[in-house]
DNA sequence: TATGAATGAGCATTCATTCAT
DNA sequence: AATGAATGAATGCTCATTCAT
């Protein structure tokens, strides 16, 4: 992660500094998410963080800098998320099926959720502009997150649970299983997707990854 | 489609007219592409089309109208593509997994080609300033597509050489086993994928893709 | 002489566009004299032009480029001033220091007016920023004008009027012994110098110049 | 003088106070020369005078106070020098001429040297905005640099070695004579003037003057 | 006293949009 | 129908100046 997520609760002085620019992170990654990168202006940033426009110069130097720095720390939240979902196939249980329907339905809560959405679409809409946010952002939660659960796999794979031979690649359609029917669902998170609909389509991306991938080759029955 | 992609060479005088449009709109599609939305401002586009600013106005009276009218156009280059290259399923011959690599190949490099994925990135740019757009471009993308997809699914499973009790699903999947990993690959189109690189994915997404809905069950043996 | 001074009354459509472009020259140069090149603000020179602020920028392009027109417009006025009052020494008539005496009164209203003492002023406050519009305005000014009088001096020479050996130098010097003084007295015109002080440096002037390079070596007896 | 220009090595307490202000008043001057009045910002000056922003307004107030204060400071300097320069002619030896050539050479040196070239830019460039700062800079420089200059030639006149009924008005043309050619030919100080073509333009000054005012009434001959 | 941090005010510049031709 | 010219509205950024420490 970027940067430290609890400040130690240490001296009174540079603790206003940190919240100061915490805020100004936060509004700004608020406004970036609200109006897109150029429509975001810095005084409604300021505003937002209660803070002073050459304030959030002072801090964060320049808009680029600003959108780069927010969108590292949003990333970061939810590559922290997104880990701590990943974690829990450390040790699935036996109902292996029921592990990943939960991590999944779990990911897919966190990939589409506000936050992430809303860095997707940053993220995208800049791409022309600044071609290395694409390291920050998708390198941090596509890649880490498909590496993390390449991981699971690799030991799932070991312990004769699951038969991915390219755990790598196994990560990458697992998540592309459940994330690619919620885009198409969402009308890319323009539109809310029922709890129901949200389960259906985890259940049917562990269904067909585990056709694919398990060890005993049936899907559950509907 | 939205606006008539070859007019007949007909009577002189319109054709000017509609040259112009064209050139418009295809200018105003360069541009919103390299720059971004608010990026971009209709003095380039209009230099880039061989036209006067006013002129620009007279056609398309707005800048949101001419993004919307630009991004259709470009939306109904991409669908069109799409669809021919989903026809290929109507018939497809003995090799079932063969034709599936072929056309999972074929819709990956028009999904993520240059214009695909302009497409992709503006929409997503523009998704909370304009949220209707995504029923113009990622409606007929991924929406009309996957329909397209599914009815083949539909048709290959009343022939018994396909299991998709849900097409529209199946499809969803298809699609999503192919373009998610590429667009992981592809770091969200800033990098060039090889050639070989990209055979595989749809290798890969065919492989799962037909260990979950085949008849015969089983993998190709690479 | 920079631009036409003086446009033929043709055709009536750019006729607007030219006094467009002449009202926000001159309205620059009154502004930058007023507040000084960094002082200046644009939408001031626009309200003094009667134009929008677009307008300038749209004609001049740049604040540095529209300073730039503006002293080099403003210069070409002096210096025609000035030539027109230095070829009075073309035919100087029986009484020399008549003459002279006229001419040093006549370049010192010039070069110490209203507009040559402002072109002086920005002339050196932008010395630093912009070293190279010296020789738009000081080459204009002091060069061409020391050029034109050392003719005179030249020809007077010849025609056995005036001893000046090196003509540029005794220019230079008869310019120095006009201005210096003038400066001084006017505290670099921030004071009114009375009709009787200035013809009275103009005198003294001239009597050193005649005893330094007349040919009759005697100043007249006041 | 305004201030004390070498503080005694005395208590230690207000000698860093002292040494403090004094390094606030010549980076401004420095910083001020560089880039001019409104271009300069406080910030740069604390820089360079290796001090936090707020001392410069513990000590100075005002950007405005920084600013005559710097440039009093700096011609305090300027006169310093130019005086002693002056002061050779009290005992002028044998040869006037010499003393004159000696004496015009040093002036050159000093009027148009990095400090007083500066000094008169900014004072010029900031007539308009503060026309009292005439009265320090060129009060201080030209008027009794001319007063003192003058006194010696009255000497001179009252010892029959020069013939100047108007000892100011003589002294104000030496030292046009000396500076209106140099800053022709330096271009207002933008360019480097030869060592030779210095000596030359002071030897000239000097033989003009001393025809004008001399009592041999005869230039050298070159 | 000296300073890190914060702010109010201002300014150059750009751009979508509209007239008059 | 097409365009050169003009404008109103914003916006990024800087800077002098002031608190609180």
């Amino acid at each position: 992660m970027t940067a430290a997520t609890t400040p130690a609760a240490g001296r009174p002085a540079p603790r206003g500094r940190i919240d100061k620019r915490q805020a100004i992170l936060e509004a700004a990654f608020a406004v970036f998410a609200r109006r897109g990168y150029a429509q975001a202006c810095v005084q409604e940033i300021a505003q937002e963080a209660r803070v002073a426009k050459p304030t959030v110069y002072n801090h964060l130097g320049d808009k680029e800098n600003l959108f780069r720095h927010a969108l590292a720390a949003a990333a970061d939240l939810v590559m922290a998320e997104n880990l701590a979902v990943v974690e829990r196939l450390r040790d699935p249980g036996d109902d292996l099926r029921r592990s990943f329907e939960d991590v999944g339905h779990r990911l897919l809560k966190v990939c589409c959720g506000q936050r992430a959405g809303a860095l997707r679409a940053l993220t995208y809409a800049q791409l022309a502009a600044f071609p290395d946010i694409v390291e920050v952002t998708q390198g941090q939660t596509a890649g880490l997150l498909g590496e993390a659960l390449a991981d699971r796999f690799a030991r799932l794979t070991l312990n004769g649970r699951l038969r991915t031979p390219d755990p790598t690649r196994a990560a990458e359609q697992f998540l592309a299983l459940l994330t690619g029917p919620m885009e198409t669902r969402s009308r890319l998170g323009t539109r809310t997707v029922s709890a129901t609909e949200t389960r259906s389509i985890a259940t049917s991306a562990v269904d067909t990854f585990l056709l694919a991938y398990g060890t005993d080759g049936r899907a559950h029955t509907p």
